[in-house]
RNA sequence: GGGGGCAUAGCCAAGUGGUAAGGCAAGGGACUGCAAAUCCCUCAUCCCCGGUUCAAAUCCGGGUGCCCCCUCCA
């Protein structure tokens, strides 16, 4: 089955066709790091892990690309109120963001090339530019000519005339048109800066992400992506850019996903109503963080509430406890073939998490595939007589589409407990086996106080940690 | 002014013409020495008003409320 995809550029879903083979090339901008990333910016990075983790499955050979926009004039900013070098801030908010996503479960890209380490690629896609006319310099600045490019608002929707009747573009006299942007900013006085052919200066923030693609993609890719405020300018631009530049078209599938809202409003750091993901992760279980976005389909708006966040982290102790289950069981399973009834019916969920998952990445959808799963392994691990191999199967299953693609379960086996725990625990089994119930409530009781609760099934006695 | 989106149970949420998935929470039952876990059951006329249709949460028209983009922002 083929994937559909819901494409900006044409606003429809369009069947994934990869221009080689069976290799997608995708491009996700990255962030901007001047400060630590908020639950907001996690989405585009969850969602976008989830998508790359998919197509894997589904046997594509994906090249994913990641930037960090490491020097622009957030950056300048914050690096003088702190009164330190824009690299070391840099640097320090890269490893940040890395802390986050190891957190998150957040697969690393191929490549996480930085804005200030491909000047010299971005001064040749400028100079291009210039020599055909898309771009001129006026005092050191140079700026791409919009008009110049027929289509100019494609990806937006909005004609020239639309996107100049907007209220609120900024005036700028020294551009030939207010709809041009920048593609390389004179340095001011003090300020970081590179050599370049029209002076000091750096690069504007669109640029970056046009010769960053092409030096690790090539001329065109597959899939491009991001929030949906990149929609415009910065994705408008660089397509203009890219295609300015080579000829080709710059991305065949342009995905956005929808903001989080915090109450009424968009979070975003210009408004300050940000959650930022390093300390939500300090009060919540960071797979009920993932688990929250990817609740909703990746192009619907959320609302973020921290109660929210706790039902999340409700949901994921029934994903843990089959895992449990399984394993527990295994050790009073008998020896035997996988059972057919397992394989049919597992085969019929992963058709229905693939059929999912190919509707655009319906991850809500997909997740409630991973319940129903969850469902049957409850029920195998019931039966009175099952195989090894049999609960192998299922544990497998949860392996692939829990763990490997969602990245919402754990399958690794709980850590070994400590001597004193274990004794208790051996001294209520035998508790019970004298009858002594109050004994061994005592003692249950008293586990639990440590963080580890005790359960009594048909295979004997199992702990797990609270 | 132009371009989009959202409105489904206490909460999260899927569903784009065929009679409301799934999860969290809650209540009842089975199992258990008691629990826990698990399983079973219960819990929505889909923002409002019209219209089209044998049939509408889904399509059309008109409202209401909220959000976003056209400026840095995921």
């Amino acid at each position: 089955m083929t994937t559909r995809l819901y494409n900006t550029l044409t606003r429809t879903r369009e069947e994934l066709r990869p221009l080689t083979d069976n290799k997608v090339k995708m491009y996700v901008c990255g962030p901007t790091v001047y400060n630590y990333i908020h639950i907001g910016n996690a989405r585009v990075f969850v969602f976008f892990d989830v998508v790359r983790r998919y197509l894997q499955y589904k046997g594509f050979e994906v090249t994913y690309v990641q930037n960090f926009t490491d020097v622009d004039d957030k950056l300048i900013k914050a690096a003088q109120e702190e009164g330190v070098a824009v690299p070391e801030l840099a640097e320090r908010y890269i490893a940040a963001y890395f802390e986050d996503m190891d957190a998150l479960g957040v697969k690393r890209a191929d490549v996480h090339p930085r804005a200030t380490e491909h000047i010299p690629e971005m001064i040749e896609a400028i100079q291009n530019l210039i020599d055909k006319g898309h771009a001129y310099e006026i005092n050191g600045d140079v700026y791409f000519r919009s008009l110049s490019k027929e289509d100019y608002g494609k990806l937006s929707h909005q004609s020239i005339d639309e996107l100049k009747s907007g209220a609120r573009i900024e005036v700028n006299e020294r551009k030939e048109n207010p709809l041009d942007f920048a593609l390389w900013k004179a340095a001011k006085p003090g300020e970081i800066s590179w050599d370049s052919p029209w002076g000091k200066g750096r690069p504007g923030w669109h640029i970056e992400c046009s010769a960053m693609a092409r030096k690790y993609l090539g001329d065109s890719i597959d899939i491009h992506a991001g929030g949906m405020d990149l929609c415009f300018p910065h994705h408008e631009n660089e397509i203009a850019q890219s295609e300015c530049w080579t000829g080709e078209t710059f991305a065949q599938y342009w995905l956005h996903n929808g903001y989080i809202n915090m109450g009424n409003e968009k979070m975003s750091k210009s408004l300050g109503n940000i959650v930022r993901v390093k300390e939500l992760r300090e009060e919540y279980e960071p797979r009920a963080l993932r688990y929250f976005l990817l609740s909703a389909h990746y192009r619907n708006p959320i609302s973020f509430r921290y109660d929210t966040i706790r039902q999340f982290e409700g949901a994921l102790e029934r994903f843990d406890t089959v895992v449990t289950n399984l394993r527990h069981r295994m050790e009073a399973a008998v020896d035997g073939e996988p059972s057919s009834a397992v394989e049919a019916r597992l085969k019929e969920l992963t058709q229905a998490f693939e059929e999912a998952m190919d509707d655009d990445f319906n991850t809500a959808n997909a997740i409630s595939v991973l319940f129903d799963g969850v469902k049957f392994a409850n029920d195998w691990v019931a039966k009175d007589v099952v195989s090894k191999q049999s609960l192998e199967r299922i544990l497998q299953w949860f392996r692939v589409f829990g763990s490997d693609i969602l990245g919402l379960m754990e399958l690794e086996p709980e850590e070994i407990l400590d001597s004193e725990i274990e004794a208790l625990i051996e001294e209520r089994i035998q508790a019970r086996k004298e009858r002594n119930f109050a004994r061994a409530d005592e003692i249950r009781d008293r586990l639990q106080e440590m963080g580890i609760i005790l359960e009594d099934t048909p295979q004997g006695t199992r702990w797990r940690k609270k």
